[in-house]
Formats: C-alpha cells, structure tokens, sequence
RNA sequence: GGGCGCUUAGCUCAGUUGGUUAGAGCGUCUCGUUUACACCGAGGAGGUCUGAGGUUCGAGUCCUCAAGCGCCCACCA
C-alpha cells in the first residue's frame, strides 16, 4: 500500500497559514471575476462590499460582514458562476474629520490654524495610513474581494458619479436649498440629518414658569408654561393653547410680558399644543424647536435664535449673550426664582439628541441648508420591495422599511465640514449655478460638503462605472445580494434602493440580508468602542485563527438576530479546525494514494455498509447544504457541516475505515473540503494545496491542480443516497451504544445484550430489520476471531464498535 | 404614542412550510492514553420550549391575552 507522503504538523497553525494562504489567491487572480476560467456567458453573481469607515480598526461588525460576504462570493464562484465582490471604504466624512481633529487637537491646533486646504491635505495623509490598515485587516478576514475593483468614496469617477447625480437631481426640482430647522453639532459644527440624531433618555426638571400678563386683573396674572429648556425662552415669540382648551378661553389674543426680555408677545391657539401636557400651555420658540417653527410660520410669528452655533447665547439673548447654554440656563432659573416667576420644579426624563459621531448633545436651530425631496424617490422604493424586486431577509424588515419610508422627511444633505464631496454649486454675487464651474471670474464653490451617505446611496452603481455605461454596469448591475446589518437599513439600504431606481431606473440589487449585531457577551449591548465592550477581532484571529472566528459568526446565529459572541464558542471552532486537519493528517499518513482510485472504488462492489452510510450521508449533505445556502440559512448549513465531519465522518467512518482494505476516505475528505471552503477558507485551502503539492489530485482530472477556492462545487449523486443502508446503519449504532452501557453498567456480555436486544425495544416496526441484524452479528462474533492479532487489540479497545460494521 | 424582537438544558444559541422520542456548542459527571487529533475518544445527567387560553388527529412552531427583558421609530414643550 503506498502512503500519502504528506507531513503535517501535529496541529493546525493559522498564524503560518493564513498569510500565505491569502497571498495564493490573491496571486491566482480569482477574485476578479474575468480571470476565472468561464465562459463569457456565465450568469454573475455580485455583491457590494459595505464600506468600511476608512478611519476605523476592523471590528466585529465588519467581521461579520466579510464573513457572510465571503462566504457568499466563494460559494458561488465555486458553483460556477462569475462571482464578483467589489471592495472598497468610505471617506465618512465628519467621523474622519473628528479623528483628525483630535490629532490636532493633541498638537494644541484647530482646523482653522490650518485652513481648509492644508486641514484637507492632513486628512489625506491619514487617510492613506487608515486605508492601509484597514484593508490589510480585510484581507485577514479572507475577503475574496477583487481588490482590481476597489473604490474610495472620494476618488475622482466616484466623486463624478456624486455631480453628476447632484445636477440630475437638483434639475428635477428634486433638490433644494431651504430653512429650516436642524440638528445642530455645536462640537463638529455642521448639520446632521435626523436619522444621524441619536436620542438617549436623560433625567432633567420640566420647570414651570409664570408669564405675567400684560394687563392682569384680580383673578388672573400670569399664564404658566412648562419646559426643559428654560434658556430658550428668551427666544419666545409667542405662548400657544390648544384651540379646545376652555381653560385659556378666556385669555386669548392677551399680550403676555415675556420675563426677562420684557418683549410683549402674544397668546395663540394651535392644535399642536397638546392640553394634557404640563398646564396645557406652551412657550413658543421659532428659532429652537422644530414644533415652534411650524406654529411660527402658521401665525407668523417673529423668530429670534438665542443659541448660536458655537452652542453659546447669542447677542439676542441680551444680559445672558455669549453665556454657555448650562450656565445661562443656571442664571435664567436664578433670575426668574428672585422675581418670584418659577411655580414650581418637577423631576423629568426625557430624551435628547445626540451626535452620532462625537456624542455631543445636539442643538436645534435654524439654518439655510440643501436638502433632497425625498417624497417620489421613496414612493418607487416602497413599490420595488413591495412587488418582490427586492426581497429583504429576515422578512420582517420589510415592514420597518415601509414605515420608515412612508413618514420619511426630506434629507439634509450639506454638511458645513471639509472633508467631502463639495457641492457642486457656484455662486457670483446672487447669481447661482450647479454642475461645472460656469466660464468667467468670480465664481466660488459652495463650501459644504454632502452628506457622506449621498455617495454611499450611489455606491452599487458608481462603482461599476456609472454615469459611464460600461461593460461592468450591465453584466454585474444589479447586484444579486446587499448584505449588511440591520442597523444601517436606513442610512444606506434605502437610500439606495432610492437612488438606483431614480437614476437608473433599476433596482440596485434582488436580496438585500441583514445579519445581526455582535453584542458584548457580558453586558449583552451593542458593542462599542468608547465602552471597552465587545472582543477584538484582531486579538481574537491571532489567538484562534480567522477560520475559527468565521465560524463563531455564523454558526448558531439567524439572520436579523443579535448574539452574543463568546471567546469559548470560537475556541470550539478552533478545535474544529484542529479536527479537520488531525482528519487529513490522518488520511494522508494511512489512506491508499490517489483520489482516483478512491473513486474507481464506488464502481466496485461489494463495498461495506459503512461506505453505503457515509456515501448517503454525504450525498444528503451536499443537497441540503447547498439549498441552504441558495435560501441564506448559512448558519444551518455551517452547522450540518460540522456534525458531518465531526461525529459522522470522523467518529464512526474513519474508526471504521481503520480496520477496513478500502476506504473512500479521501473522496469524502475532497467533498467536505470544498463543502467547508466558503466557512473556512484557509484551512481548507492549505490542505488542499498539500494534496496538490504530491500530485494526489494532479491525477484526477476533474480536480486538477487550480486552488480550491475555483474547484467546482460538488453535486449530489442520487443513486449513492440509500434511506435503507443509513436505517441500518443507525441500529447498528444503537445495538454498539447499548453494548457498551451493558457492559460498563450492568456487566452483561454483548452476545447476551444481543440476544436480548430486541426484546427490549419497544418499537415493533425495527423488529424484522433487527432481527435480521442481530442474526448477522451472531456470525460477525465467529469472523472475529479469525482476524489478525493487530486488530484484535484494537477490537478490544474499542469494545466491538468498529468491527461489528465494517464486517457486516 | 406606534412598531419589532427575545423568553427553549447551568451558560450561549439553533429549530424552513405545524408531523416520530425537542437539538448543538460550552460547562458538568463517569470511563479511557488506542494507527490522526487531549484543540482527543466513549458514555451519561440535565428541558412540563415564560404563563394562560384557543385552533388541530397533532403545537416550541399558528391565533388571542398576559408578564419580564431588549431594540427601533416619532414634532415626549
């Protein structure tokens, strides 16, 4: 028998693997799709990689997605199709603003030492380092992306792609330049939009205060309002009751003495003032509540902003001018308690606004700003969801996505920061135009920048080339999976689905899966760097492999559902890994050579019942693995692979093929590896190229010699899947099982457990199939003890599991 | 205020369209160093599937109600 001449190391080391490994495909070219060996026809299959934030460390939200992504693209590149997965990062623009702010912040400088231009070309710098590091940290996930199609939002077809989609829009009458009321980063100073608005509950006082009339009578003085931002009413044009209110009838169209401002202001009615709240009775701020500022147009009421951008009092706010907000507020309650004007003061919890990316506490104030009319861009959206040309996994975020869009508010798209697309908008004196710098002196760019989700939402389109038609466009457009999670369905997945269908009148891609959010396995919240929650990707692949992580990411996990992620679940799956390898060690070192003839075997017969399971076992695996991952059930899919391989193949069919001539060992070994390619790239990759390093799979065809990452995705063979030799097999199983315990629990002999076997089982629909078994096992004994004194011992040592099988 | 999710073994979680005796990993207990693997092998214990009602021949799965926890959305003065 001639041996595999393969040396393995004791155990699997992904630290010496991996690196190399990545190198291999990144070296074959596979990634881009027309370097694959197939035919111009073949359907693609592609997929737009989420961008990661060009600033950011690799963290487990973006394990998650190369994971799953990958997992994606190499599954269907093995199945044959021309799979595509292109790459890239974002430029998000305040976040990497921020980061490079507090570098210089470190240095003791502003952004305005610098000025824009020399501020922009120290983001460059940082972005060129960050870029660096965070595609290096891709690569070490595994991502079979092609890195020839990488795109950052800011490069120059890209930024082209956001003119051009500007102008078109802002042709359309679809954007315009409007005020309104915004959320206001006084830290970063710019506006936000209201989906990067995060509320957070705080515990606060709703005081009330007395606005004196300006002619009292005996009865009545003063009217009272309730607030939580008392600092704001030096900004108040007005006081509203709701119009059913007959608590107030009577003061209606009375002038109030505004406290402190001594500005004469009047009493209104509008339905917004809800008469439950507080005194029924509302203080209107125009300039600083989103709420006001309607009643303000409505009744035309006077806007005065007293909070300024730099998150001061404005001069407006006369004696508290140039105050801090907390210390006007401070001074304003001290002011009214002197004058005897504060009623009272109430314990209140509400929720306030937040920076979603410095976490400041946000401002509402007035502002000219651009925005997208977003009403006819969503009612397409909803439509394509709704007639199924875009189906959303798990299913129920369908209807989180119909909401949202149907009450969907106009987009804020400028952003008073540098780092960004600039508007292309030019003005001269008063006049303005978009698109090109028009001919002639004097024109200046807008200096706002947009929105950085408005060059995501093209993100699908833009990078294969768009507003180009190119090749790329109509092979690979739409895409056939948006995977990302769930948390930015909003941000990104809808806007676009918006822009696609606006722009190209397409949908941007079939399937959009949203996986779940990796939480801090002892907490149980989101995980989050400025906690110090959540593991380190980074910590973890270095300790337990990528391999290993990947599978910790989709096994046991349903998409849309968050999970805990627990270093011991990945220790498991690095001890998988450890098994498949320990599997091949074996294999190589005792198995016949060639996978050929381990197929030829199939022809032969007899073959054992041993091989009747196993081969039915696998059969059945490769349907149901396969249609699992075509329905996205990948961590079902993932978890049947690893009961095969562990407690099928392993555990019973290698300790049988241990006392068994043949063997179809390694056919299974070369079915699971690819079955486990798309789960656990490396590992598989690096066995198979050691199969391929001594010629074993050079001698079949079929196989060749190319990676494993572009060898065909196996398919079922019907005739091998045999129901009855797998019943069989199972009671074999059970008899062993029940021989065992008899012995170690009760000391009864196994030919008198035999005997008494079928006895014992209720079940009377086994009984003939049993009997003939057990009539089996009576000759089995008699062949035992003919065998040679080198398995003898190992019969022993097992107590009877492996022969038993293998000889029927 | 509107919506969603979760509740299944000690812990973390699977459980497609309702269908044999509800699964896995980790942990735990017993035994074991044998031609791969102690990152191992063999075996065991452990669940009235949050509660109550309903539909059904049959419910972890569908319906109604309730409880606890968590999340999202909203112009919560």
């Amino acid at each position: 028998m001639k041996k595999l001449e393969i040396a393995l190391e004791k155990a699997y080391l992904p630290q010496k693997t991996e690196d190399k490994i990545y190198k291999l495909w990144e070296k074959s070219g596979y990634f881009n799709p027309d370097n694959l060996p197939l035919p111009k026809t073949v359907k693609p299959h592609s997929i737009a990689m989420p961008l990661p934030n060009v600033t950011g460390e690799l963290h487990l939200g973006h394990s998650v997605t190369m994971t799953i992504e990958d997992l994606l693209t190499r599954f269907r590149r093995m199945q044959g199709y021309r799979a595509l997965w292109i790459p890239g990062t974002d430029h998000a623009g305040i976040a990497t603003q921020v980061m490079v702010e507090k570098e210089l912040a470190k240095e003791g400088k502003t952004k305005w030492d610098l000025g824009r231009e020399k501020f922009l070309k120290r983001v460059w710098k940082y972005k060129e380092k960050s870029e660096k590091k965070i595609i290096s940290q891709i690569k070490q996930m595994g991502a079979s992306c092609d890195w020839s199609r990488y795109h950052f939002t800011l490069d120059e077809d890209l930024s082209e792609a956001v003119n051009q989609a500007f102008v078109r829009l802002y042709k359309d009458g679809l954007i315009y330049k409007g005020e309104r009321i915004i959320n206001w980063c006084p830290r970063c100073q710019t506006v936000l939009s209201d989906l990067e608005v995060t509320y957070k509950e705080e515990k606060s006082k709703l005081w009330y205060i007395k606005y004196p009339l300006k002619i009292q009578n005996s009865k009545i003085k003063t009217i009272i309002v309730a607030t939580t931002r008392p600092e704001t009413m030096l900004g108040d044009t007005a006081v509203a009751v709701n119009p059913k209110d007959k608590r107030y009838k009577k003061l209606l169209n009375k002038k109030i003495v505004l406290p402190l401002m001594k500005r004469e202001i009047p009493i209104i009615q509008d339905f917004r003032v809800d008469p439950e709240f507080g005194t029924g009775a509302v203080k209107v701020t125009p300039a600083h509540d989103a709420t006001d500022f309607e009643i303000g147009q409505e009744h035309n009421l006077e806007t005065i902003q007293v909070i300024g951008k730099d998150g001061k009092m404005t001069k407006e706010a006369g004696e508290f001018s140039d105050l801090s907000i907390s210390k006007a507020r401070e001074k304003i309650i001290e002011e009214l308690k002197k004058q005897g004007l504060l009623e009272k003061t109430e314990d209140y919890t509400h929720s306030v606004g937040h920076c979603y990316r410095c976490g400041r506490t946000l401002e509402s104030l007035i502002s000219k700003q651009w925005f997208v009319k977003i009403k006819p861009l969503a009612k397409k959206a909803i439509e394509a969801v709704k007639k199924g040309k875009i189906k959303i996994i798990p299913k129920r975020f369908e209807k989180v996505y119909f909401n949202w869009m149907k009450n969907i508010k106009d987009w804020c798209i400028s952003r008073q920061i540098w780092w960004g697309h600039r508007l292309p908008v030019w003005y001269k004196n008063k006049k303005l135009a978009v698109g090109k710098k028009p001919k002639g002196k004097g024109w200046i760019q807008e200096t706002d920048t947009l929105d950085t989700w408005f060059s995501s939402s093209l993100w699908t389109f833009s990078t294969l080339g768009w507003p180009k038609k190119t090749a790329d466009l109509s092979h690979f457009h739409p895409a056939s999976v948006m995977e990302t999670g769930w948390d930015i369905l909003f941000f990104w997945v809808a806007r676009m689905i918006m822009m696609s269908l606006y722009l190209l009148d397409e949908i941007p891609f079939k399937t959009v899966y949203l996986h779940g959010l990796v939480l801090d396995p002892k907490t149980g919240e989101k995980m989050s760097k400025t906690k110090g929650t959540g593991l380190d990707p980074l910590i973890l692949i270095d300790k337990y492999g990528t391999d290993a992580l990947r599978m910790s990411l989709v096994l046991g996990t349903t998409a849309g559902q968050d999970f805990r992620l627990y270093e011991e679940k990945i220790a498991g799956y690095r001890n998988f890994g450890n098994k498949l390898w320990n599997i091949a060690r074996y294999i190589f070192g005792t198995m016949e050579t060639h996978v050929d003839k381990s197929l030829a075997l199939l022809r032969k017969k007899p073959i054992s019942l041993a091989d009747k399971w196993i081969l039915s076992r696998l059969n059945k695996l490769v349907v149901s693995v396969t249609n699992d991952l075509e329905k996205f059930r990948l961590g079902k899919a993932g978890e049947d692979l690893y009961e095969f391989v562990w407690h099928e193949f392993a555990d019973w069919y290698l300790e049988i093929s241990k006392l068994q001539r043949k063997s179809f060992a390694f056919y299974i070994l070369s079915s699971v590896l690819r079955l486990l390619h798309p789960f656990m790239p490396f590992i598989t990759e690096e066995i198979w190229q050691k199969i391929c390093k001594v010629g074993a799979a050079r001698t079949c065809p079929a196989l060749g010699v190319e990676p494993l990452m572009i060898q065909p995705w196996p398919k079922p063979v019907k005739k091998f899947i045999d129901a009855k030799a797998e019943k069989e097999f199972k009671t074999i199983q059970d008899i062993i099982i029940g021989i065992r315990n008899a012995r170690a629990k009760h000391k009864i002999e196994p030919a008198k457990f035999i005997e008494t076997y079928a006895v014992t089982k209720t079940k009377r629909k086994l009984l003939d199939e049993q009997k003939e078994i057990i009539e089996r096992l009576a000759r089995v004994k008699l062949e035992i003890k003919s065998k040679k004194p080198r398995v003898k011992k190992a019969i022993t040592l097992h107590i009877n599991k492996i022969d038993i099988i293998c000889l029927l």
